[in-house]
DNA sequence: CAAAACGTTTTACAAATGATAAATAATCAT
DNA sequence: ATGATTATTTATCATTTGTAAAACGTTTTG
């Protein structure tokens, strides 16, 4: 699917406002498990999996942990970051070969000063991000492990392709744990 | 503090807009555990807390849990219904006798397309809630209950004033569990 | 004030999850 | 292909959290 239809769907923009836009997404393909982006300086992209899987992760105590997945044409943000200027603490990773498409932040900024309706279209995508992350709160919040398992096996089959102590982790249980509740579902 | 120098602390609109803003927001007072929205109907309001401290509650299983605190000069939002139009199984409730904003949000949608200045500081309003969010998760989804809570009571004395059962199932946990951690701490 | 209602803590026991190590299984690289 | 590496499962035991019931405290209200 065309970036461009999927942004339709959400909002149509004027001609000259999908021009302008198209000239700062940039197309790139990963390797599986290659570095999309490293943790460390302030986060300025918004990325698009075009094709593949992606995953946020950021580490703890030495742990690798997996804050969140994006699958085809869904957007991958490190909102604490670009939102707010801070440097992140997180990076995102291609979980398998992934056509990604990478948006400059500053330049997107300085177009929402030009097309209004470029404002609008990401409003709105950022704000279906920000019901996703309230609901994964509802999940986290007071879901057991085997349920937010279940749930997570109903989003989409790619799940199938994701290493195990990545699903673990976004669950909020160790591999050895995920481990027994798959036995426990069998 | 008003809320037109909250607002403003975040983007600062015309003098016409902010009449038009003005316009569509009510002040209410609201005794101790008032309700300010019940479960059910699609949500359409916008809150921001004056003075006092309110919570966004749910049931699950019959157990009434507490997804979201809000002090003075916060927002509540139930994003998962303004942003959808679905109807919302989340309530509102004063903790403490306070003074809310209302803020209708069909009028204020409508308010976007005439002035593009109300639309930038609601969005800009939105990504900072929606930054929260995401900090949330990482707060639940591998800390433990201890440190969630000693957290918890970083961020506001108002802690002190809100019911241990409400703390408790904001924190993902059981009152008696709770109750344990604070007898470990002492 | 006293009774009732509500909130918090404690206890005892059960269930879920974590930590560590070892055993298998699957994948990767030469 | 085969050895090395990585991923997953299993086992054991410790810790955390849940459940239920009772005890204790505090607040509300007639």
């Amino acid at each position: 699917m065309d970036i461009f239809s999927f942004l339709e769907s959400i909002h149509k923009v004027s001609d000259q406002a999908r021009v302008a836009l198209q000239n700062i997404i940039n197309v790139n393909s990963y390797k599986k498990n290659e570095i999309v982006q490293d943790i460390g300086s302030r986060c300025k992209t918004i990325y698009f999996v075009k094709d593949g899987c992606a995953r946020i992760f950021y580490y703890k105590d030495g742990n690798d942990i997996t804050e969140h997945f994006a699958f085809e044409n869904e957007l991958i943000v490190r909102a604490e970051s670009l939102f707010t200027g801070k440097p992140t603490s997180k990076g995102i990773q291609a979980i398998d070969k992934s056509t990604i498409l990478s948006i400059d932040s500053e330049s997107l900024f300085q177009l929402y000063n030009q097309y209004h309706d470029i404002e609008r279209l990401f409003r709105l995508l950022f704000e279906k991000e920000y019901v996703n992350t309230v609901k994964r709160i509802e999940n986290l919040q007071f879901m057991s492990a085997k349920e937010r398992y279940a749930e997570l096996l109903k989003t989409t089959d790619y799940v199938q392709k994701i290493p195990l102590k990545y699903i673990a982790t976004y669950l909020g249980i160790t591999q050895v744990s995920l481990s027994r509740i798959r036995a426990d579902v069998k």
